[in-house]
RNA sequence: GUCCCCGUCGUCUAGCGGUCUAGGAUCCCGGUCUUUCAAGCCGGAGGCGGGGGUUCGAAUCCCCCCGGGGACACCA
């Protein structure tokens, strides 16, 4: 197929939610996959609902999402051009004005028929339709029409749209018929819905794109979830960016409408970021940690680059986000940790002399490798006949500040001699007086 | 209400008349490993909405019903 043309055409009236993100990257991927041009278009002729902040958000949105365009176009500039046409359809008889505005005539009888690239062919019947808005009185083209004068004159090859728009369709082919203009072909693709069936909105809790990335999802796993949800390549799951260009047509989209379900998103998430270059991610987790309140961007520098790309290692293993990954990185910093409710069962007090020897261990050591962390602490568990298992819970919980982490001597190493001694110093001190 | 679309495990889906006692993924439940929790591995539960046809044969084709969704603006 050459010379593919197609458009992501949002209104700027509020943030772009996921499932105009999924018919972005529909029509994205559809343009890279044949080597064609992806436009994105503005489509802000409703100016009293249309925000400069909305545009900026839904281009933040694509950008993070890694959904570039080839032209870009506001609907607001082309405005006498819409007029223009509206003024010949006018002239021409097959509009008419009444109260200030131009309405287009739709034939009285007989019917219209679809021919859809996903859903085939979709017959209305045209005494289904009344006349239309297509120039407002205060001048402005309403939807069906300037989409329709824009899809033309910019040259789009394909219409790639939510199903929700499919019975607008006929109303379209009519003025490219009255026109004398060729149509696109079009695709409607079936909806998004929330937990509960219908349409997904802001009801639903997030749908927000740059919700999702606050909440510290991967664009990876984003993108692969959305291309997913109404479209497959056999069984395959986890898709690249590349892969997704190279196996995406429209052939492989589904007709049903398809539920957002977190719990995959989740899955979909760890899976990327265990395959996130660890550079890249050590990056990521920085950010996270600043924006998470752990720790200030100059406690982060201090860690340095080996021991934050370790940490990102070792936390990506058990979290599914990177928020989550943020919030269990609170060990690394100096800062006194607060316990989780269960310490108190876990800290016994007949542990205080074997944290003290421990610690004493641990002080002691020149190189604080996971590897000779673990030889020490077997040694003083030798000595004094206790297994491990006896004393890792409480020495996680002492230097993690959590009863869930990474392996004991990977996060004692980690942590760093100094935060480790004094957290297991300070722990055992306070079990001894609680004896007293 | 009218028009349009849709209907395979809870969810995302494979399936495009026989290879389906319906496959994968997620979620859930066991087991294994173990310093915790994950991950991994092993195992389990769970579905073709219903009824008629067509056919030697239907999850796959047709019809009806039921169910769900979407659209019915001088919003897009």
């Amino acid at each position: 197929m050459g010379n593919v043309r197609v458009r992501f055409a949002p209104s700027p009236t509020g943030y772009l939610h996921v499932g105009g993100a999924r018919t972005a990257l529909f029509n994205w991927l559809f343009a890279r996959h044949h080597k064609g041009a992806f436009i994105l278009r503005i489509e802000d002729t409703d100016r009293t609902r249309s925000t400069e902040e909305a545009i900026d958000q839904i281009k933040e949105s694509l950008r993070w999402l890694g959904l570039d365009w080839d032209e870009y176009y506001r609907q607001t500039d082309r405005i006498d051009r819409h007029r223009g046409v509206a003024q010949f359809l006018l002239e021409k008889g097959v509009a008419y004005e009444s109260e200030g505005a131009i309405w287009f005539r739709v034939p009285r009888s007989g019917s219209t028929v679809v021919e859809d690239l996903i859903l085939g062919r979709v017959e209305f019947s045209n005494s289904e339709f009344k006349d239309f808005v297509i120039l407002r009185s205060d001048g402005t083209p309403t939807y069906n029409f300037a989409c329709v004068v824009d899809d033309h004159d910019m040259g789009m090859t394909h219409v790639i749209r939510g199903d929700e728009h499919m019975n607008n369709t006929p109303k379209q082919l009519w003025i490219y018929g009255a026109l004398g203009w060729e149509p696109p072909a079009f695709a409607h693709i079936p909806l998004i819905l929330g937990p509960d069936r219908t349409k997904l909105s802001k009801r639903h809790g997030a749908v927000s794109v740059l919700e999702y990335r606050r909440r510290g999802f991967l664009p990876e796993a984003l993108v692969n979830f959305l291309a997913r949800l109404g479209w497959s390549h056999g069984d395959q799951e986890i898709f690249s960016r590349e892969e997704l260009i190279r196996y995406f047509d429209l052939d492989g989209v589904g007709t049903s409408a398809a539920v957002f379900d977190e719990a995959k998103l989740l899955w979909l998430n760890h899976e990327w970021l265990k395959r996130t270059d660890l550079d890249k991610l050590a990056d990521l987790l920085a950010e996270y940690i600043v924006q998470e309140g752990i720790a200030t961007r100059e406690e982060v520098e201090a860690l340095g680059r080996s021991r934050l790309r370790r940490a990102a290692g070792l936390l990506r293993e058990r979290n599914k986000t990177l928020v989550d990954m943020a919030r269990a990185a609170r060990f690394l910093f100096p800062r006194p940790l607060p316990l989780p409710p269960e310490a108190g069962e876990i800290l016994r007090p007949e542990l205080a002399a074997p944290l003290e020897r421990i610690a004493a261990a641990l002080e002691a050591l020149d190189d604080f490798s996971p590897e000779t962390v673990e030889r020490a602490i077997r040694e003083v568990l030798a000595e004094l006949g206790l297994p491990l298992k006896a004393v890792a819970q409480a020495v996680r919980v002492v230097v993690t500040g959590r009863t869930v982490s990474p392996g004991l001597f990977d996060v004692i190493s980690l942590a760093g001699k100094e935060n480790v001694v004094r957290r297991l110093r300070t722990a055992s001190r306070e079990l001894q007086d609680r004896v007293k």
